[in-house]
DNA sequence: CATGCTACGTTTAGGCCTAAACATTTAGAC
DNA sequence: GTCTAAATGTTTAGGCCTAAACGTAGCATG
């Protein structure tokens, strides 16, 4: 049966698994304790999706991090970077933001709010009497994306740098391939 | 310069992207945004990160409808899984806890007290006047794991079903290797 | 031009999380 | 031993999100 992962540790902390390994068992250990504990049950996608929970995981707390040294929050970032890369005028309705950020709409609602409230967007109804809403970035908006964006990004291509263009390249395709299915489904 | 996307779309929603594909703008376009709106920006990191938290924010919302037609939440099922996993006598400290879900000390502490308070799970110091505490299943807690782990695996693995057994290894390794580069930078 | 269905944006309630402040306990240095 | 520094678990404050309830606008039918 080989080495048995994911041992009891009633006694202190760490048996298997070093203080300064601070996240250290690899999803195959969890798939094989799970074998262990429930024969049969299938375990296939755990390797998968465990690594790419804490993978966005990483990503989005060293994010947040970062951002909050620079007076951001990410879901404002995200809301003015869909603006900012729109283009000018720099203006993207409602549903198309929340259709681009994977949020619910009430979060669209609370983010421009929120954006609205600290001078960074304007919202105004897209024709007259229609109901639905243009959001648009102020000149302060714009000011903030121009001087975080790239620091973002530095620092995020500095966290995959160990990845060679090729593999990246293949990485990310295989990524998106499985995106687009996964997306498919729960289409249903 | 090839074709333009995430075009400004003031008109009404979805130029370039019709409803019927909620979210179909794929990392390269972001990417290709980025560099017609500023040119030379580090974009390499974009194909990687992007589809790897749509790709979570996909599971965990799916994961969260399951569950919630199970009675149960993720944070809760995560926490039972650890000690579940761990196998009899189904106990582990909070710190491991907190090393194995990758959430803060007070995060555990709050999911543990939610637990406790729903008797799934009970709390005791490790030895008499020690601070250390460990957390265990009871019975309520156990059957719970064990009624829906089951499901959700099954879920998951459907999602992931696209992939034929050596491109998810292929693609698990990639991840998992990753996972540890990335983890080794932010200890810096 | 009613009628009813659908789409849309907002609001509210509730949940979970992080960061930071606390209160102890544990471990080292001397 | 004593004292200081680090570690640990909990609590609190604040933030963001989802789900669901609303209120209204758009629109097809008859």
């Amino acid at each position: 049966m080989g080495p048995v992962p994911d041992k009891p540790t009633t006694t202190t902390q760490s048996d298997a698994y070093p203080l300064d390994a601070p996240s250290a068992y690899p999803a195959a250990e969890i798939a094989r304790a799970w074998q262990r504990e429930r024969p049969g049950i299938p375990t296939e996608s755990i390797g998968i999706v465990t690594p790419l929970w804490r993978l966005a995981k990483l990503f989005a707390d060293d994010r947040r991090k970062l951002l909050t040294e620079l007076g951001v929050d990410p879901a404002t970032l995200d809301l003015l970077s869909v603006l900012r890369r729109s283009g000018p005028p720099y203006e993207v309705n409602t549903r198309e933001l929340a259709r681009r950020t994977l949020v619910t709409a009430g979060a669209i609602s609370q983010r421009v709010g929120r954006a609205e409230a600290a001078g960074l967007v304007l919202r105004r109804t897209e024709r007259d009497g229609s109901r639905a809403v243009v959001v648009s970035l102020t000149k302060a908006g714009h000011d903030l994306v121009e001087r975080t964006v790239d620091q973002v990004l530095t620092r995020e291509a500095e966290l995959v740098s160990s990845l060679k263009p090729d593999d990246r390249e293949l990485l990310a395709g295989r990524l998106q391939v499985l995106l687009d299915d996964v997306r498919h489904r729960l289409e249903h």
